[in-house]
DNA sequence: TAGGTTCGCAGACTATAGTCCGTAGATCAA
DNA sequence: TTGATCTACGGACTATAGTCTGCGAACCTA
């Protein structure tokens, strides 16, 4: 996309409190994911922080590893989302 | 991820074809969509046609601009998957 | 103290998302 | 034909996803 348009990367932030949120319920550690999900100890983390933006490949990889479907993740997401329903 | 684990890209392919499907329900051309939503014009291309992957931002912009919820835009995606429920 | 576990974080790297520019084929209308 | 519209597709580029290594903080248990 064009060059400096999002407040930052609150979808990122989203969902990094998303898959955290996820991940402590099924009660892996970060690096257990990564082990499972292939990924490394460090992404997770990154993703955790909302520093990376994953894929849709990604999504897909660690929602299945987490028991969630995609688009629950995508959801629960939204849900943490600053302005509900929309970019943010 | 790791290398070469993956059988090609078909969750992209499953994307693009969603991506494709919503488009053309819609009535918008790749050059409208990529106007609005603020993408390059062949990147919706390359999206609808498999070769790139989306990252989480650009399918809730895509999916803002469609006029579908993010969800929908998976659901569809996961409908277009060879086998479905999975990662492919 | 000491050792295990979990996580944050930084730097440097490779792979790929996304842009930009141009060309060409297909379709439709005049 | 010509011209307009829509899309596929190429090369070359910049930005960022995802890896790898390693250190340190916080917490627990002994």
């Amino acid at each position: 996309m064009a060059t400096g348009e999002k407040s930052q990367h609150s979808v990122a932030t989203a969902f990094g409190n998303a898959l955290r949120a996820v991940r402590g319920r099924v009660g892996l550690t970060q690096e257990a994911l990564a082990l499972e999900a292939d990924f490394d100890r460090t992404y997770i983390s990154l993703l955790e922080r909302g520093q990376r933006q994953p894929t849709l490949q990604t999504i897909f990889e660690l929602a299945a590893h987490l028991g969630v479907s995609p688009e629950e993740l995508i959801s629960l997401t939204r849900s943490y989302l600053p302005v509900n329903g929309s970019t943010g």
